[in-house]
Parts: C-alpha cells; structure tokens; sequence
DNA sequence: GCCAACGTTGGC
DNA sequence: GCCAACGTTGGC
C-alpha cells in the first residue's frame, strides 16, 4: 500500500468535511506532475490530507483511495472555473480520485514541524517554492510523519 | 495583504 | 525552441 498527500485548502474543502461527507469530490487539479500522481493511485492507498492557505497549516488527517482516476467532468463545463476548452469527453485531459475517510488527527501537524525534520527534507512539500499539491509519500517518510502524529 | 516562486502560454 | 509576460500558489 501506498502513501500520498494531497493539499487542499480547508475552507474549502477540509479533514472534518471529509469525515462528515465520508467521500472527498477531489476535482480542479489542473497540473500535469500532480495528476499523473493521481493516475497512480491504487485502491486503499493512504494519502495525508494537508491544509494549505490557512491558520493552521499542516497534515491533518488521513484519507484513502476509494475510487481511482477517472475524468474529471468539471473540465468539460464551460460554467466551471476549471472548464479546459482543449479537453473533450473522448480526449479527456485531466482526472480525479474519490477518497474516503480515515482518520481526523486532533492537531494538525505543523509545516514548520515537518520542515525542521531532516528525515523529510526530501518530500516537495518543503522544499522552497515547491506548490505540487499531490505527492507521493516514501515508506521511509511515511512511517515518519505517523511517528509525529499529535 | 504581500510577494517570491512557480507553471503555462504565446509571440517570435 | 526560447523566453517574457502572465496568472496562480501558498507561506508568512
């Protein structure tokens, strides 16, 4: 099983949204790095969910693949934000995974928490600049980042 | 709200 | 194929 972590930014879309809904609409990702991530997510795999944009940022919870890629419709809609004039039903160009929910962490993990921590200078989350909102989470990393779990 | 850093677009 | 301009991301 795989780990990943997506961002999302919470008052849009948070953890207790997804504990609440039970299943994630994970739609809008219009970047080519981050949705080649998704198509390789399999069924149960793991994925940290982390809080952009916000007071709190950081991971703050768990959520896991139950649906794997398949189009995102919202490319096809010229009333959505994420419309893409260039993709069409039989060429879709961007897609989308359903997760469901796992666990709600009762802190969140903090960036600066993660950025001072040597074993995860590797992620791109750290790295400076870096804004790929899906990633993929090494086994090393991932059994980490659950060690500092508040 | 600011602004550094990024990815994408499009003219040439 | 280059690269300037643009719009966006995201921490602070």
């Amino acid at each position: 099983m795989a780990y990943w972590l997506m961002k999302t930014e919470p008052d849009l879309f948070s953890i207790q949204d997804l504990l609440s809904q039970k299943v994630s609409p994970w739609d809008g990702v219009r970047n080519y790095q981050a949705r080649n991530f998704m198509n390789d997510m399999a069924l149960g795999d793991r994925v940290f969910i982390y809080h952009s944009s916000c007071k709190d940022v950081g991971i703050a919870g768990i959520g896991e693949v139950v649906k794997t890629a398949y189009p995102d419709h919202s490319q096809f809609d010229p009333q959505s934000p994420y419309f893409d004039p260039k993709a069409s039903p039989d060429k879709p160009r961007w897609t989308r995974v359903d997760l469901g929910f796992v666990e709600a962490w009762p802190a969140v993990l903090s960036l600066a928490r993660l950025k001072a921590d040597p074993a995860l200078a590797e992620m791109a989350l750290v790295q400076k600049g870096s804004r790929l909102s899906v990633m993929p989470v090494s086994s090393g990393q991932w059994q980490h980042i659950l060690g500092l779990k508040p």
